[in-house]
DNA sequence: TTGGAATGTCAACAAGGCTGACATATGCTG
DNA sequence: CAGCATATGTCAGCCTTGTTGACATTCCAA
């Protein structure tokens, strides 16, 4: 991009990569790849009566412990209706722990339990397992491109929640 | 993280790439990014009472006029059932054609009507712009970088039809 | 001619979204 | 203190989109 002036294969890349037939290509990726990036977990999910949503709030309580429902809220874009059937299955099992806030005692601070560590870790594993596939085939340097574009797909809000986390909230 | 002596920002990157930490925002980055990947059709679509499953159907019949129910099938990784309930609406409201196969009169040849046509435009414009954007912001390398990971992340399967799909059935 | 493939359809069910309404605690502000 | 706002939980009902199982029809191919 910040190349001088362009050789001609560099030249035909760059007028060709904004065409509707590269961005429709780019479009299926997105869906294809999303399905393998899913499958690993859902596969193990289903095995216990839990679904992806399980998943979600299972990742992001561990991610960050002690956030609170508004928060999780905000990341995960339900309503506190959705979440909240989640919530109530994963507390019930044993898998999450909700703590009355000590500066405000409206709030409610999620963590994982010993139980709710495990499953998180067997899941993320599965999922993370093929992500490091999939990061080796490709390389460092492919990687960092994959992150760039996918940062750049995302709202604003979202983007913003990423960065967050990433950066330690 | 990029200054530095060593080349080894790169070195230190190469080291680093397959560290947990890295393989959570790519993770991270997917699960965000697809959100703002299908925000835009979403939209469209709540306001015609139809969903995601019938933007899916929609787009792989544009994709490939003529192609069977089997073949849909098979793409989407749902059961017949499932489909056969989108494209029944799909059907009864004339966005697409139904044809009886000429060679072998059991298949039933899927096409987009005038009607569905403009739906389709109206969808994957909307969804190429923040493709678009996404490109510009990043580059054709990153663009590059972001295919070649995807690829990598599918199931075989889905690597086979994101393949032949691409390179012209 | 017969088996199997491709398709369509019915019924029932579940997950996980949604809205709307309402209850309870708690914090904050005038 | 009164009253409004905030954070959370919960009930009820609805929708989409996935699932399984069963069954009928049509038609190709051995």
């Amino acid at each position: 991009m910040s190349e001088g002036r362009m050789t001609q294969g560099n030249m035909g890349e760059s007028l060709l990569f904004l065409t509707d037939e590269q961005l429709r290509q780019g479009i299926e990726a997105m869906f294809f790849a999303y399905r393998g990036f899913t499958a690993d977990p859902d596969r193990i999910l289903a095995d216990l009566a839990y679904g992806r949503a399980h998943h979600r709030a299972i990742h992001f309580i561990n991610r960050a412990p002690g956030t609170t429902v508004n928060n999780l809220l905000a990341i995960l874009g339900v309503t506190k209706q959705s979440l909240n059937r989640v919530l109530r299955t994963l507390i019930a099992d044993g898998l999450v722990e909700s703590r009355v806030g000590t500066s405000d005692k409206r709030e409610r601070h999620l963590y994982l339990t010993d139980a709710g560590r495990a499953l998180e870790s067997q899941l993320s594993d599965a999922q993370r397992a093929r992500m490091r596939a999939a990061y080796r085939d490709a390389g460092p340097e492919a990687v960092a491109g994959f992150k760039q574009v996918l940062e750049a797909m995302m709202d604003n809000d979202m983007r913003r929640a990423y960065v967050r986390l990433r950066d330690g909230s």
